[in-house]
DNA sequence: GCCTGGATTACTGTGACGTC
DNA sequence: GACGTCACAGTAATCCAGGC
């Protein structure tokens, strides 16, 4: 295998630009030599990771998984530029990191492997809660910071946050359904489907919201914390749902297709961000936290609003 | 080995236009 | 208004000559 590194980066700038001439733009070379680079990638892996269509390009399932390593090959080789710096290396303590379900599973993984590479002195100690209790633990200094849904937050004088991902809800759909024809669907639309509903992380609460402004009651079918069982729920074609970017994956564990539409109504968008005590990010080791999680921004989820 | 720039091909989506 | 045709634009892919 002779995979370089200018092979990852051409790769991961078509995936997230959604064209070849997108990429190429992006990483500032020609159209042709993203394409080389790709079907480089794809030749000795011996599996297509990207579909072409007349306008642009999407992810097969092999390119979704590869995507995801292909993320953790560029971080592992910024943190280890970092890694030999002064800083990283004389960095000791301990850290308190609170996080939400959900949140849990989408930001905390990378997170703390970046930042254990980069300060690999500092014994992070995370813990896995609901969000009130985590709010209290930062107020009380149990805890340093925390990763959570920083739109739901009810402490807000006594703590501060920075967004690190904006998150957009979108519908969506087993194959075949008769919303993906249409130009448009609104929430009253929704109203007339089943709908499979993602309570984790205050979201369920957050959608009921959205539903009782506009004045509608969806019809209910199934309420769960589990993303994976909307996932599945909704690829098998028991219902469909709205949930965030972030969750959003094409494929269910059991390899069924689902589809993704824009919903017509506006929306408020899904804030995840650090959280900590005001005051709290003079700490060294918070401090360097939160640089980490900046750094770990990818781009189209870059926010960066701070409220301290 | 990698890149550029140009030419070319194939394909698809879009909009204008004419006809019924 | 619906439909078919056509030109055009945008995209990916390929090939080639040449530069660094």
């Amino acid at each position: 295998m002779d995979l370089s590194f200018r092979h990852i980066r051409y790769f991961v700038a078509a995936a997230e630009a959604g064209s070849v001439t997108g990429a190429a733009a992006l990483v500032g070379v020609s159209q042709s030599a993203v394409t080389e680079a790709i079907k480089s990638i794809e030749h000795q892996l011996g599996v297509p990771l990207l579909q072409r269509h007349p306008r642009g390009v999407s992810l097969t399932h092999e390119g979704h998984q590869f995507l995801r390593h292909a993320h953790a090959m560029i971080e592992a080789l910024t943190a280890a530029g970092r890694t030999l710096s002064a800083a990283g290396r004389k960095l000791t303590g301990r850290l308190g990191l609170g996080v939400s379900p959900m949140v849990a599973g989408y930001f905390l993984a990378d997170l703390l492997a970046r930042f254990r590479r980069t300060f690999p002195g500092v014994e992070v100690a995370p813990s896995e809660d609901r969000r009130p209790f985590i709010e209290q633990l930062l107020i009380n200094g149990e805890l340093d910071v925390a990763i959570l849904i920083v739109s739901e937050i009810e402490e807000k004088a006594a703590l501060a946050h920075e967004v690190l991902a904006r998150s957009q809800n979108r519908l969506w759909l087993p194959p075949n359904h008769r919303f993906l024809k249409r130009d448009r669907v609104t929430l009253f639309d929704i109203c007339e489907e089943p709908l499979i509903v993602l309570s984790a992380d205050d979201y369920g609460d957050a959608l009921a919201r959205i539903f009782r402004r506009a004045g509608l009651s969806p019809r209910v079918l199934f309420e769960t914390g589990s993303v994976e069982a909307v996932r599945s729920m909704v690829a098998t074609g028991a219902g469909i749902a709205i949930a965030p970017d972030l969750a959003y994956r094409p494929w269910s564990l059991e390899g069924d297709r689902l589809e993704v539409r824009a919903i017509a109504d506006p929306l408020p968008a899904l804030d995840v961000g650090v959280v900590w005590r005001r005051g709290l990010e003079r700490m060294p080791a918070v401090e360097h936290f939160l640089q980490s999680c900046r750094q770990g921004q990818r781009p189209g989820h870059r926010a960066g609003e701070v409220t301290a």
